[in-house]
DNA sequence: AGTTATCCCATTGACGCCCATATTTTCCCA
DNA sequence: TGGGAAAATATGGGCGTCAATGGGATAACT
């Protein structure tokens, strides 16, 4: 599966190390297997965790965007001036910047949240919180949720 | 036959484990015949089983929506971060994780439900129920189910 | 030198692999 | 058409492998 889905909390030991989950890590594209791009989400106090490739499909979608609007600017200035590289060691671990543990207020555990093309990390608690809140933004809003789940996917 | 279709009861045994039906087995993408994703269901407390394939045209879909949307976000988390990827093993079997089992109120047996492009994994005695249910439903509307099946279904 | 990051090795527990048995289905022939 | 052999499927359990975690030692950075 070439996708991040599922839910994983890990432990973050005493040199601040943590194991990204074996799948996700299988997840990542073959020629970039040990660097993932650390990103603050734009909405909640949670980190994005993006692939290379997952990069560049972002640089391609904003480049769309008119090129000499304030929105190009506001994007690439907020997603591409705070994203930081990390390379995983040999046991697929890597660290957590200081700065982006206290803006995800995590501490010595994480949630990994697969999201599809790109997972997040975050205070387990506020995991659970971000899933059930976010169901419950959707049931409000039925029609969409069954439109993309309920047609014949293999058209 | 690469739908799934038909319904067939499975023990679990002492290590969690349960057979895939054999001709689900055989309704798994040629290229990926070992790997099933398992996913609450929206509607009822059953677990949705899904192929690679199935998940990876869902995973379109979503991509389509507004990329820096909260909707786009919101079906990210409620469905990707909820699948669980699970392997058969040599002889067609797999784990259903805990938390499912609880969701769906599994123990010892469980029913596999053909459901076209997916299948669903219920309790046995929900699974009787579900059906009559559906049944009842559809005869209440006759109407539509006739406009169903009365078009060229080769087209 | 002191701090930080990477490598290497060890431990534990879960899961996959392998082999064995039981049960069911298929199919061949009388 | 029935019955029985052969193949496929479902189930059971031992054991090796790998993922997550911990920690000492080496390397890089300032």
């Amino acid at each position: 599966m070439n996708l991040f889905v599922s839910t994983f909390v890990n432990k973050i030991d005493k040199k601040g190390r943590v194991s990204l989950p074996s799948i996700f890590r299988a997840a990542l594209p073959k020629d970039h297997k040990n660097e993932i791009i650390l990103s603050k989400s734009i909405r909640n106090n949670v980190i994005d965790g993006l692939s290379v490739t997952r990069v560049n499909e972002i640089a391609k979608r904003i480049n769309n965007l008119d090129f000499f609007s304030e929105e190009h600017e506001d994007f690439t200035t907020s997603i591409f001036s705070e994203m930081i590289p990390t390379n995983l060691d040999k046991e697929g671990r890597f660290l957590i910047p200081e700065k982006f543990k206290k803006f995800a207020d995590i501490k010595d555990e994480v949630s990994f949240i697969g999201q599809g093309y790109y997972f997040q990390i975050v205070n387990p608690t506020n995991a659970i919180d971000l899933q059930t809140k976010s169901r419950t933004r959707l049931s409000l809003n039925k029609k969409s949720l069954g439109k993309i789940l309920s047609g014949d996917v293999y058209d």
